[in-house]
DNA sequence: CACCTTACGTTAGCCGACTAACCATAGCCG
DNA sequence: CGGCTATGGTTAGTCGGCTAACGTAAGGTG
């Protein structure tokens, strides 16, 4: 058995991120959808709330996510009456997504939504504990992010 | 604006969570590419290491995951000629499935790049850093399993 | 023994995320 | 001005995960 100390580290870390990834997933798709959403949709919303009228572009960067998949996302949420799409006057290329008075009126339920999840992913850690959480969810991202772009580095 | 302080918590939590679930599944994909396996296969490489000749339904568990992705890892991974399938004689409907040669050689190469991905997520950790991101991370993705058992008995 | 239920595995179909390739427009610059 | 490059958005196709439904085998029970 050629499996260190290490190994067990390494294993115990990466299943760790990949259960949680799962059923924090899992959960919000079976919260959101009370509200006849689906999962990716809610950042989306979330984002346009802080600020209405961006590009489907500033939207992609702002959720974290491609192009491709704000396109997708975007039709179905207009197709469900909670956003708008205009042609932007000043460039004939954007498209200006907002909310409709029904993705403001959502709005309301979906954040209690956000606020079950969160409650039920962390909600019995003491508040100390929370604000480590995310502290180290955050550096761990960071860090990931950082490793990326040396290891898509070395192909150029 | 009727966004109170906890919902700047819930959405710090779980953005926080996302991000990192998508950061290193992402990288976790780039790493394992570099040894022409594709995401998901590890998982069930490394509980095959540990015990070989499983079957699918116990490898789903293991896995925590479903029997039809299951089904579709194996045909894979055989087809890559890393594991081998045969009838249980025991019980005609299971498969068990083992590591072929290849698949034991591999293992070394999938432990070095498990090793570099939980490297690139929590290296830069001090140590009790570490530990708590592990525990923190099984804690809450336990309550989420949790709060999933509610969720779903509220249908019976 | 026959039946009903449970368990194993597969198939079909859906969904969100990605990449690659494409079209159209903007913007820069010789 | 003409053309090159960069940018916004869409399309096509892939992949992993899920659920639902199916066929088959095992196993308990009347």
């Amino acid at each position: 058995m050629s499996v260190t100390r290490e190994d067990d580290e390494a294993a115990a870390i990466n299943t760790a991120v990949r259960l949680l990834a799962m059923r924090h997933r899992a959960r919000a798709a079976s919260l959101l959808a009370t509200i006849g959403l689906n999962i990716g949709q809610e950042v989306l919303l979330f984002e346009l709330a802080v600020r209405d009228g961006r590009t489907q572009a500033q939207l992609a960067v702002a959720a974290s996510c491609e192009a491709p998949t704000v396109t997708m996302a975007v039709r179905k949420l207009e197709a469900a009456g909670l956003i708008s799409r205009v042609r932007s006057e000043l460039d004939n290329r954007a498209v200006l997504v907002s909310l409709t008075e029904a993705g403001h009126e959502l709005m309301p339920r979906l954040r209690a939504i956000w606020r079950q999840l969160a409650s039920e992913t962390a909600g019995e850690l003491p508040q100390a504990d929370r604000k480590r959480l995310v502290k180290l969810l955050r550096t761990t991202t960071a860090s990931l992010d950082a490793a990326d772009q040396v290891g898509a580095a070395q192909f150029r």
